[in-house]
DNA sequence: CGGCTTCATATGTACGTACAACTTTTATTT
DNA sequence: AAATAAAAGTTGTACGTACATATGAAGCCG
């Protein structure tokens, strides 16, 4: 009875043999492992292959039946076997397809089952649905989270880095920090991926570097909110945008092209920019000072997200106008809060749980399957019409 | 024919359901490594034994054998579980001798900096504030955050202290589940006290469990509440409850209490209670049915969160009533959206971000002082008055 | 008592069968 | 030609058996 298809040891004769030739070696902790059991040597035969290279990285090795034929074991021993090499990290199976040779250019460190997650706001409104998006998706997997946050400034992103990239963890999701700026944490993400570290950017990305991305159409979001209110009817449309990030970059270069492609004369007068730190009271007294000029009232407003759009509200009663009756007004992620009001949002929803989810999963697929691109994502917006936005003559 | 010693789930009978709801799963992309092999669910039964510290380090384990009879499986079925819960560290093989579990505390005896969170929601509005006091806390001490959700499920919650119990953490802060009722993963509590892990429960607590925890004094909110509308005169007011935690209890206590003391009857019809899945709907219902009956009207109303008062506020509207003048609402958290709608809203107030950062910094000083008792700590809150209630008549 | 065997018990190896779950290929139908 | 169904191939789970090997305790005996 012997192991067809191998070399140098047969079974039962070699046997006796090397039980003695075993204990002595035992005592020189030399071998231990080198047990001349049957998925021992079927163990060492596939290793073989990988090692003088009959089978490359990713290829397909012999199907386990194939196996049981040559090297006339049963099926049990060789299953034996590749589940020894697939917890050492040399092979790995695919249900259905096959077992294959795995990629052990880089890797060699245990896997953690550990993802970083760093956003800017932990409690901002649209944040948690995110991170929970991405939890429910990583829990499942049996992954757990290493959660940061960075108040979108840039000192704290380093520090936040730094900590997670100590724990060793097996991915990262994050959303970066003023992402229209330059950021000087770049060398972090490099030395993510001098480590083979898969990571995503989620919301924002940086130009400077070539990062895979998971991104909202905002150009087109913009688009989309100028346009619906210019089919209504509106010419003078104030825009209010947050400039620090590229989203609302994108948001008004959209929020533009419509009014060109429209031929809509735009006023420098109603475009309002403004930044993180301005975001609660700038753009309300920038709506108080329009309404006082002389110039042509304005018509509807755009703003940035719901949240400027439920301030800008206050600042609309205050004045005694009516929406949509005196103003309409269109806000941006269709969160909560478009529907908490008693004026119903028009507002452009884009995915939040999914995004989160979809990064979480071309993250695992990043890792379960090393040197894989991750591919950039792009999710179209779509616009909600609601009470707040009517035509006019 | 069933996996004797285990308690929720049997085999065959569910077996054949599950393969469909797994199925149905996959779509959601949920739980898809829970599969619920046999061999499975004996590695959660051996793995749970080790978590609550039922087998010690270098205690022997129930034999294969042993293991057969109790499970009711093959020994394959056992060795299989065994074999990986080997090469996960957990337990050792002595041939001959038996199984053992290894002794992980010499192991990794470095401090990880790392605290475990766990909370019932993560995109619920007032907890993200909760994680953003714990994180920015944490954060400045270097340590690090591990984050899961429960979605208030119990089985949920103990894939998550699984699943975070396996990271080897320095501490934990949770927000336990449905904590009115009785919670099956007590267990799980008692073996962290036998690791001497501390924690702290936040928001909510066990009563069989002698757990330290932090909590706002519901009682007194909702007392607050009522005495607030009864002294503004009016006298049927209606009060929402959600009834599968312990805060809506405790509010609907104090709401009663206030009641008795100043002498008000109670109308049965005017108190509905309502759980987690309930809450979309049925206070909104009730509160038509309610403006429906030929009794006297009520003047007022007490919701559990801002949340059921916004929708209640939909309701409102609806009937072409107004706020305050028709209808007196009290809110509670005083979350952002007490001040979204058109009606700022009266809301008791309690500290949301303050509770985070002092479970923080209680767990941080029971970790550095070992064996320091944590004492519980009740927060006070708030009645925060704004334009939605007033005096009547 | 010390040394030996024997026996019960534990894990380790190896065989076998059957069916489930998943993927890919092929054949069939529309 | 495209959509659909069936078949074949592959890994995954689970049952069973048998015997090998290692340990420890009980019993035997010189």
């Amino acid at each position: 009875m012997t192991l067809k298809g191998v070399k140098p040891f047969s079974f039962i004769t070699m046997d006796v043999m090397l039980c003695y030739n075993v204990r002595t070696c035992i005592n020189l902790k030399v071998n231990q492992n080198m047990h001349n059991t049957k998925h021992n040597q079927v163990k060492e035969a596939i290793q073989s292959w990988i090692l003088e290279g009959k089978v490359a990285p990713r290829q397909k090795i012999k199907s386990e039946n194939e196996m049981v034929e040559i090297f006339g074991v049963s099926r049990h021993t060789v299953r034996q076997a590749i589940g020894d090499l697939v917890h050492e990290g040399w092979l790995y199976r695919e249900q259905g397809r096959g077992t294959f040779c795995s990629d052990r250019t880089l890797s060699d460190q245990k896997p953690n089952k550990l993802i970083g997650i760093i956003t800017t706001y932990i409690s901002d409104y649209i944040f948690p649905s995110i991170i929970r998006g991405a939890e429910s998706y990583l829990n499942s997997k049996g992954y757990s989270i290493l959660l940061a946050s960075t108040n979108n400034n840039v000192k704290e992103e380093k520090a936040c880095l730094q900590t997670i990239l100590n724990k060793n963890i097996d991915g990262l999701i994050i959303e970066p920090t003023k992402s229209a700026l330059y950021n000087e944490n770049l060398n972090y993400y490099l030395g993510l991926e001098a480590n083979n570290t898969p990571y995503v950017m989620i919301n924002a990305y940086y130009p400077q570097l070539q990062s895979p991305s998971l991104t909202v159409n905002d150009e087109q979001g913009g688009h989309m909110a100028a346009e619906h209110l210019i089919h209504l009817g509106h010419r003078r449309i104030i825009g209010f945008f947050k400039t620090d990030d590229l989203q609302g970059l994108h948001r008004m270069q959209g929020f533009l092209r419509a009014h060109r492609e429209h031929r809509v004369t735009i006023d420098p007068e109603l475009i309002v920019p403004f930044n993180t730190e301005e975001k609660e009271e700038k753009p309300k007294e920038a709506l108080r000072r329009i309404l006082r000029m002389k110039s042509e009232k304005p018509t509807a407003v755009f703003c940035y997200n719901d949240e400027i759009a439920l301030n800008i509200l206050d600042v609309v009663r205050e004045q005694q106008l009516k929406v949509p009756e005196d103003l309409s007004i269109v806000g941006y992620d269709d969160s909560h809060f478009a529907q908490a009001s008693e004026v119903k949002l028009t507002s452009v929803k884009h995915p939040k749980m999914v995004m989160g989810e979809t990064a979480a999963q071309v993250l695992i697929e990043a890792i379960q399957e090393k040197g894989r691109e991750i591919e950039p994502v792009v999710f179209q917006p779509e616009l909600i019409v609601r009470s707040s936005t009517r035509k006019i003559e």
